[in-house]
DNA sequence: TTGTATGCGTTATCAT
DNA sequence: ATGATAACGCATACAA
C-alpha cells in the first residue's frame, strides 16, 4: 500500500506539501496541487485512518453498538439514526453484541479501544453501563431506554415509556371489551431483558386499575423472536382457554403469535385479539394486519441524532434524558366485542 | 485517557515492561506483572487500538460491508458470519451502504482506509468492484454475487445460482398448473441490481423452456421491499385480470404482494398464488406461510468464513468461486390448480 | 510556497 | 528481567 511518503518521492515533493494538498490546505501551487494529484491518483493512494486518528487523537467515526442480531425494530432505528450521520457528514461503524452482559461489556470496551469520537447504544440495560460505562469519556446516547438515573455526564438517553405504554395497551384492550388477557414476552422473574420488565409492570398496573386481577397464568414469558412468541402464545392458549386477547410485548413475538392461533385452528381476530408493541414495518402488510403501540422511531433518531452532534461540538452541555411519545397504531388484529 | 506511558510512570516501570504485561510476554517477573495489572486496572486503562494497528501495519478487525439497509435476507447472512467470526475469535465492523453504485465506492475507500485484514462484501455488484477493488490486497469475499469472472487473486465469492434458482421457481408453478405467471422485483431495462436481472432472466428462459410467452407485461419492476412488492402487484393485478401465479423475486416483496392481494378482494393462495424467493424467517410465520426457494444462508456464510479465515493465514492460495445449491420450500401460498 | 522536524501510542529490537 | 529507542503514517508548527 501506497504511503504519503511514496507520493513524497516520486512526485518529487516533500511529504509536507503532499499532505496539505490531502487536505485541501490553500498555500499550495496549482501546480504542484495537480503533479501531486496525479501522482496520488496513479498509485490508488488510501489515507491510512489509523495513523491519522493516531495523530489527531480520536477516531473520526461514530460507533454504533446495537444489542441483539436480529431485532427488527433496533434495526430500523440503526438505519435512521445512521442515514442522519451520514447525511450530517458523519461516518460510522456498527458494533453488533450478543444479548449478554458479558458481550456488552466487551463491546464497551472495543468501543472505547476504538477511540470513536462518539457513539450510540442501541438497546442497552442499565446495568451494562453502570459498571463499564466510567471509561468511555467522549459523548453518547442511549436507546430506547432511559439512563437518566445512572447520571453520567456524558450519556444522553431517549426512550418510550414502556411502563405507559404497555399501559395503554391493555386498557385499549379492555376497552375493547377485553377481560381474560393473556401477556407474552419479557423474562418472568430476571430482569434480564429491562424492557419486557417494564412493560410487564405496565400490564400489571393497568390490569389493577381495570378493575381486573393479574393473574400469574395469564402471563408467559417469551424470546423476543417470531419463535418465541408462537411457543409461548401455544402454552398460554392451551393452558388457558378463556382469554379473548393476547399483548406481545414486542411485533415479533405478535407475528409468532398469529401462527400459533392459525395453527391451532382459530383464527385473529374472530377468536383471540392480538396485540403488539414497537410498530415496525411489517405490522402493515402482516394478515391481519397488526394492531399495535408504535414507538416513535423517527423522533428517536433524529432527536438523538441531534443531541450527539450538539455534545461532539458543545462537549460542555450537560446530558439530556427524553422520553418520546408512542402512538396507538390500529390495524386488524385487535376485535371488539 | 490514560496511555501506556501513564502506566509506565505510575508503577515505575519502562513502558517497555509495561507492553510486556499488556501483550501476556513471558519474560515479566510475577511481581512487576502484578504491579502493572493493579496501575492498569485503577486507570481503567484502554489501549489505543489505532496506535496499535499503526505499529502493526494493518487494522486487527474484519470489515463487514452491507449493501442496502433493510435487507432482511441479507442481515441474516451478516449475523451468522458475524456470529462465527467472533467464534474464531475476529472482531468485526459493520459498515451499511445505499444501493448506490457511489456510496458502494465510498465503502470501498472506507474500507481500505481503515486497513482491515480482511472483509466480507454482502450483496455488491460486480460492477462496483471492477472499478474499485483493485486498491485492496487483503482477502475479500463476495457474498450472493460470483465475482469469478472479475479474476481477483484475493476476492472470493459464494453465491446462489440466481438464474437456475429462479427457472426452478417458474417450472414448479408451472408445475402446479399455473400458465399466466406474473413476475415482480428486478428493475426493467437497467442493471442496477444484478440480483434482480439475473432472477429476472431465470424467469424468460424458463418460461420459454415451458413453451409459454415471457409477455412483457406480466413483468413488473419493483424495489426490493414491501412497498415495493404491495405497489407491484396491485399494478401487476389491475393490467392483467388473468395471471393466476405471482412470482416475487424476494421474499418482502412477495409479503406486500400477498397483502395487496387481500386489499383487492382476492386471496392467497385461493385465488392467487404467491411464490417468493429467499427463505426468510418471517415465511414460516406468515398467514399464509410462504412458499419460496431458500436460499442456504448457513453454507453461504459458513464456507465464506472459512475461505476467509484460510486466506488471511495462507494468503498465497487462489480464490474459490462456488455456487450453493438452493432449495425449494413450501408453504402455503401456492396452489395446484 | 515549500521543506524539516516533532510527536501521537504502540510494539519490537536492541542493549544492559 | 528490564530499560531505552526506533519505527509505523500522518498532521502540523516552524523554518526557510
Amino acid at each position: 500500500m501506497a504511503t504519503i511518503k511514496d507520493i513524497a518521492r516520486i512526485s518529487g515533493y516533500s511529504i509536507g506539501t503532499v499532505s496539505r494538498v490531502l487536505n485541501q490546505h490553500p498555500d499550495v501551487s496549482e501546480k504542484s496541487r495537480e503533479r501531486i494529484e496525479k501522482v496520488i491518483r496513479d498509485l490508488n493512494y488510501e489515507p491510512n485512518s489509523n495513523a491519522k486518528m493516531l495523530k489527531q487523537g480520536s477516531n473520526s467515526a461514530i460507533t454504533l453498538i446495537i444489542r441483539g442480531y436480529h431485532n427488527i425494530f433496533l434495526q430500523s432505528i440503526l438505519e435512521e439514526v445512521q442515514l442522519a450521520l451520514h447525511k450530517a457528514g458523519e461516518s460510522t461503524a456498527v458494533v453488533f453484541v450478543d444479548e449478554n452482559e458479558n458481550e456488552v461489556q466487551t463491546a464497551l470496551h472495543l468501543a472505547a479501544s476504538m477511540r470513536p469520537k462518539g457513539f450510540f447504544f442501541l438497546g442497552g440495560n442499565l446495568g451494562d453501563f453502570r459498571s463499564y460505562f466510567s471509561e468511555i469519556k467522549v459523548p453518547g446516547v442511549l436507546l430506547t431506554n432511559s439512563a437518566r438515573e445512572l447520571d453520567f455526564p456524558n450519556l444522553s438517553s431517549y426512550a418510550t415509556d414502556d411502563v405507559e405504554a404497555a399501559a395503554y395497551a391493555i386498557h385499549y384492550l379492555y376497552d375493547c371489551g377485553h377481560r381474560k388477557i393473556g401477556v407474552i414476552g419479557g423474562a418472568a422473574g430476571n430482569k434480564e431483558s429491562q424492557t419486557g420488565y417494564l412493560r410487564t409492570r405496565g400490564c400489571s398496573r393497568a390490569l389493577r386499575e381495570c378493575g381486573l386481577d393479574p393473574e400469574e397464568d395469564l402471563y408467559l414469558p417469551s424470546r423476543f423472536s417470531m419463535d418465541g412468541g408462537y411457543k409461548a402464545a401455544k402454552g398460554l392458549l392451551e393452558r388457558r382457554k378463556d382469554v379473548t386477547a393476547i399483548f406481545a410485548l414486542a411485533d415479533t413475538i405478535a407475528i409468532g403469535a398469529i401462527r400459533a392461533i392459525r395453527d391451532m385452528g382459530m383464527r385473529c381476530p374472530e377468536d383471540i385479539s392480538v396485540m403488539g408493541f414497537d410498530g415496525i414495518e411489517i405490522c402493515q402488510y402482516g394478515v391481519p394486519r397488526l394492531t399495535t403501540i408504535r414507538q416513535d422511531v423517527g423522533l428517536l433518531s433524529s432527536l438523538s441524532v441531534s443531541n450527539l452532534l450538539l455534545h461532539l461540538h458543545y462537549p460542555q452541555n450537560g446530558p439530556t434524558h427524553e422520553i418520546v411519545p408512542f402512538q396507538l397504531q390500529k390495524g386488524e388484529s385487535v376485535r371488539h366485542i
